[in-house]
DNA sequence: TACCAGGTAAAAA
DNA sequence: TTTTTACATGGT
C-alpha cells in the first residue's frame, strides 16, 4: 500500500545497544489505545520542510533499522529518525545497574530492548504532556489527533502535528471543540504564543542541566512538576526524572518495590526508585509497561508473570 | 449512572 | 500557608 517511492529510498538507522523496536511500539500503543503497527511512521516537519519516514527492524542482534523516506537520506532526516528513535541512548548502562536487582531483573528480562520512543519535537512532546494531564491517555490521544485534522495540515496526506505558529491563533473556542477544557485550551494557547515568539527556546531548553530546565519549564503556565518531568524524561531523554505525582508511577512502584499498593505520597518514590540512579526514570518506564504487558501482546514471552 | 484516568491554577479556608 | 475545586471526555 506504500508508495513504492518510500521503500525505494531508505537508509540504514544506527543504534547503540539492545533495541527491539516492535516491543516499544506495543509498549506505546498500550497507553494510548489502539493496535500497535509493525512499523515506526514519523511525519514531521524539519525546519519547514515536511517528511515522512517510515523505520523497521531489519535484526535483533545487533540491532538494525531501516528507514525508508520519500524525502530520502538527507541530514535532517536522519537526525529526526534518530531523534524519535533516542539512537543515541544505549540500554546497556542501564540493563547492568538493573539486572542487579531482584525485583527489576526479571522485568527488564522480559522487556529486553524496550526504549520509550519520542515526538518528533519538543513543542508537540510539550502539547501532548498538557493533554495527558489528569485524563486517561486515550483521551488525549484522541483531543491531539482532533488538533491534528483541525490545524496540523498534511504531507502527501499524512496528517502532521501543529506547530506552535498554527497553534498560536487558535481561538480558544475551536481548541474547546477538539476537546480541551478551558484551562487546558488557554496553555496550549500560551506555550504555542511563547514558542512562537520566542519567547520560550525549547532548543536552548534541550541544553540546560536537568534543574534548570525543570525550573524553566515549570515557569510556563500550565506547566507544573508532573508536566515538566514528564517532558524531560520521555521528550528530553534525562532518564533519572521521574514525574512522582503520577498515578500510574506510583502504581507500579508501590507494586514492584514497595508494599504492592500504590504509593500515596509523591516523596516515597524517589527513595524506592534510588538504586537505579541515573536510570530511576527509564526504571520507572520499565515497571509501568511491564504491569500493563498483559494487553502487549508477546511481550510476556520470557519469565514468568508476576503473582 | 457514576467513577476513573500518567494534574494544574485559582479560589477558599 | 494549606486545602479544595472546576475542568474535559472515552472507557468500564
Amino acid at each position: 500500500m506504500r508508495p513504492r517511492s518510500a521503500s525505494e529510498r531508505g537508509f540504514a538507522v544506527g543504534v547503540s545497544g539492545p533495541f527491539d523496536l516492535s516491543l516499544s511500539l506495543r509498549a506505546a500503543s498500550r497507553f494510548t489505545g489502539g493496535v500497535a503497527p509493525d512499523k515506526l511512521r514519523i511525519v514531521a516537519r524539519v525546519g519547514v520542510r515536511p517528511v515522512i519516514l517510515e523505520v523497521s527492524q531489519k535484526r535483533k542482534d545487533p540491532p538494525l533499522l531501516w528507514a525508508a523516506s520519500p524525502s530520502g537520506a538527507g541530514r535532517e532526516v536522519r537526525s529526526i529518525a534518530a531523534y524519535v528513535l533516542q539512537t543515541d541512548l544505549d540500554l546497556s548502562p542501564f540493563y547492568e545497574v538493573a539486572l542487579r536487582d531482584r525485583r527489576l531483573g526479571p522485568v527488564v528480562r522480559e522487556l529486553w530492548g524496550l526504549r520509550p520512543l519520542r515526538p518528533a519535537s519538543l513543542f508537540e512532546m510539550l502539547i501532548t504532556a498538557i493533554t495527558e494531564q489528569q485524563i486517561s491517555m486515550r483521551v488525549a490521544e484522541v483531543m491531539r489527533h482532533r488538533l491534528t485534522s483541525r490545524f496540523g495540515g498534511a504531507v502527501d496526506g499524512a496528517p502532521v502535528f501543529p506547530d506552535a505558529g498554527s497553534l498560536k491563533d487558535a481561538t480558544q473556542d475551536s481548541l474547546v471543540g477538539c476537546g480541551l477544557s478551558r484551562r487546558k485550551a488557554e496553555y496550549v494557547r500560551g506555550i504555542s504564543k511563547m514558542v512562537s515568539s520566542g519567547e520560550l527556546d525549547l532548543e536552548a531548553l534541550k541544553r540546560l542541566p536537568d534543574d534548570e530546565a525543570f525550573r524553566v519549564l515549570t515557569g510556563v503556565r500550565g506547566v507544573g512538576p508532573w508536566t515538566a518531568d514528564y517532558v524531560l524524561v520521555r521528550g528530553m531523554g534525562r532518564l533519572d526524572r521521574v514525574p512522582v505525582e503520577d498515578l500510574g508511577i506510583g502504581r507500579a512502584v508501590g507494586k514492584y518495590l514497595g508494599e504492592g499498593l500504590r504509593v500515596e505520597d509523591p516523596g516515597e518514590v524517589l527513595p524506592l526508585l534510588r538504586p537505579f540512579a541515573p536510570y530511576r526514570g527509564l526504571a520507572a518506564y520499565y515497571l509501568l509497561v511491564h504491569e500493563r504487558r498483559g494487553a502487549v501482546p508477546g511481550a510476556a514471552t520470557r519469565g514468568r508473570r508476576q503473582p
